[in-house]
DNA sequence: TGTATAAGGTTGTATATACAGTATAGTGAA
DNA sequence: TTCACTATACTGTATATACAACCTTATACA
């Protein structure tokens, strides 16, 4: 049940880093003062900080040291954006309303997206997101209860369930995959779409500590909305290729 | 020089995938039976099987064993791929053949999107690539021939486009906008699908030291590819509500 | 026949140890 | 002062060993 030593490491390790006591470009301890705070074998220690280095959390340099890496600059396109937010920078009126609330046994497709071990009980919600009464976003979402245990109980009318998972759970990672789509009958419908207008499917998963936080499709009427993002790439070069 | 014992064992074990000898299911060499093969300790073949789990290439059964995981047909959206390189990483086959290759001069829509004050000559370029035989990207590309002057001189053949203008220019500075749209009944002749195919739609502009370098639209059937993205969330939170 | 148990193979983690390569700071000699 | 050398600290890799947890299969037993 509890967590692996270098995992504890890593652990804390992150939690400096993420609190901000840790900056970019500080020093991080060595494989030795690691084994000394936690009574760990050099190899435990140097697993924890070679994996963080995978993880594009730190950058070792032998014979020097382990320093806090400058986080990479990400796009809008892969941020968690809250399209509340995103239609009020426009300066227009966001308005939503709650088609499906319920609570579900997961499927066998979802007991893996949730990389769970047996089908459990999920929160389903969809959503239809308006931008001056026109349906621009169609949010079709699973949460797992043991992550965000009180989800079921807001109403989404203030904040947006992004909004509140955003506060509610730290995550640490994200899987985002979009495709183009031909809409369902269903989804034609709420969207007020006709059959033929294609559809960006944004498909995203989300982690804390390991654990699927929640899974999530938006969809959006290609006409209405497209996905863009602008960014400076990283000096070292995360180009690869 | 050399590689590092345990990075042999990964390529020995890549290569098997790459080459299609060893298919998605199939289960690969036990720790213990590298050893031996190899004449290495278990925690050397231990590393290579991690770090190619954590790659994305194997899974891991406790008690169980090891086994070449299934690769998705999926683009990077982050980082500037190589689409011969993802498809080798599959252990397919790609082909790609030259539809278009001139100079033009730059109509007022692409003087604006180069950022150019006056017209000028642009290189274009369109290409079709394959993965065993299916077309599965239209490349639809403009490039400046200030920032790369001997691009249009490249056969690629060997090198794509991204490839040689990665490896030709410092790129600092990358635009993304991802739609869905319909294909034309030209791009639906190149890539051999249906009209009522949809087909997910990124462009790009890449710029250096302030110029746009170049840009490119690429376009992939629905059906075929996605677009996909997996990270861990940076320290400080790059999280916008 | 059906069921519990044991054995063996597999992954996961942790330790102690060793040696190589690199960067830096300090020391001593010219 | 300047240069060469040395000691030290740090990362990178590799090995041998150990134990735990898990799964499958074979075996013994009722």
């Amino acid at each position: 049940m509890t967590a692996p030593l270098y995992a504890k490491v890593k652990e804390h390790i992150l939690g400096h880093i993420r609190s901000g006591a840790w900056t970019p470009g500080m020093r991080v301890p060595s494989e030795n003062e690691l084994v000394e705070t936690f009574s760990i074998s050099r190899m435990t220690a140097n697993r924890a900080l070679r994996e963080l280095t995978a993880d594009g959390f730190l950058s070792r340099v032998p014979g020097v040291g382990t320093f806090v890496k400058e986080p990479p600059a990400r796009s809008s396109l892969v941020e968690l954006r809250n399209i509340a937010d995103e239609i009020a920078t426009r300066g227009h009126r966001h308005t939503a309303h709650i088609e499906t609330r319920e609570t579900i046994e997961a499927s066998a497709a979802l007991t893996e997206e949730f990389e769970l071990r047996l089908p459990a009980k999920l929160f389903h919600l969809v959503m239809v997101h308006s931008e001056n009464g026109v349906p621009v976003q169609l949010e079709e979402r699973y949460v797992n209860p043991f992550a965000a245990p009180h989800f079921n109980e807001q109403d989404f009318s203030a904040v947006t369930p992004t909004g509140y998972l955003v506060a509610a759970v730290p995550v640490d990672e994200l899987e985002h995959t979009v495709e183009a789509v031909m809409p369902t009958p269903d989804q034609q419908a709420l969207l007020d779409i006709g059959e033929h207008e294609p559809c960006l499917a944004l498909h995203r998963r989300s982690w804390s500590k390991g654990h699927v936080v929640t899974v999530v499709t938006l969809t959006y009427p290609a006409s209405r909305y497209a996905l863009h993002s602008r960014y400076k790439t990283s000096p070292s070069g995360t180009l690869s290729q």
